[in-house]
DNA sequence: AGATTCTGTAACTAAAATAATTACATGTAC
DNA sequence: GTACATGTAATTATTTTAGTTACAGAATCT
């Protein structure tokens, strides 16, 4: 199973979004995603690397620099995910083994396959079609 | 990440396929996965559940019950991942904000999608494709 | 039959990944 | 300058994954 990570920036970025005259301390967000806000800075501090947020240190809040529309759950997976790979391989296989030898090539290149599946459909889905959604979910 | 027994599990069924006509012991099997017998172990029996290989306790080996066309890497992948859903969503978000409120059900849509992509991909993928790519390899 | 070897599992340990927490340096604002 | 925020390192806790030990029960061999 996949970690947490991207669902929380989800809900960081959709907090942001919903209250774009309000400036939401970390603090704040934690309460609505109901964890630590050093977890929460944590992943905006990854957000911002990534080009999606802004903030000042010291002062309160931190404000979009795309438009939701341009945000996809892709980006923002790549942003909070360090690992490239979905999938692992065991490793060190034998290699005086014909299937041992082999199998690691051979399964990454189905692995990469089913991955940029994966990843297509992320790059589909926009922040704005997340707000889209909590909106009608109501 | 996702764990690495899909992997180890298509390396086994790689092995019994390619040595149909010897009976492989799970400490042959861990020799060339490169790993403990009682892992290889568990995974057969995962395998043998989900009906896709059949052993007889205390005798050595095991058969596919299945031709290789007919055996795709979903198939594996349910077998021997218990969990249902890819990612991970933060739990008790809090209900009185209407983001914290929806955003389960609104990224449960999303990860959905993107889930069955990379089943889909999976289900595309046969292990007579990887016994073919394990041959070619050399 | 008895010894040996294997599978099937439970139970336990180890290692790795993930999340939560503590602590504090540094910046902002009044 | 005080109060409060962010940024981040360091630590701890929890969960997942993998590896190991142990052993009961089945099959094989002589």
């Amino acid at each position: 199973m996949i970690n947490s990570r991207l669902a929380v920036s989800v809900h960081i970025l959709a907090l942001i979004a919903t209250h774009p005259d309000q400036a939401l301390s970390s603090d704040y967000i934690a309460g609505s995603v109901n964890t630590n806000p050093v977890v929460i800075r944590r992943l905006i501090g990854s957000l911002r690397q990534a080009g999606l947020l802004s903030t000042v240190a010291g002062k309160t809040g931190a404000t979009l620099t795309k438009d939701p529309h341009d945000v996809t759950l892709l980006m923002i997976y790549r942003a909070v995910e360090p690992k490239e790979t979905l999938f692992s391989i065991h490793d060190q296989p034998n290699p005086a083994c014909p299937v041992g030898r082999d199998i690691q090539s051979t399964l990454n290149q189905s692995f990469t396959r089913a991955q940029q599946a994966l990843e297509a459909e992320l790059g589909n889905e926009t922040l704005s079609d997340i707000l889209h959604r909590l909106v009608r979910a109501r």
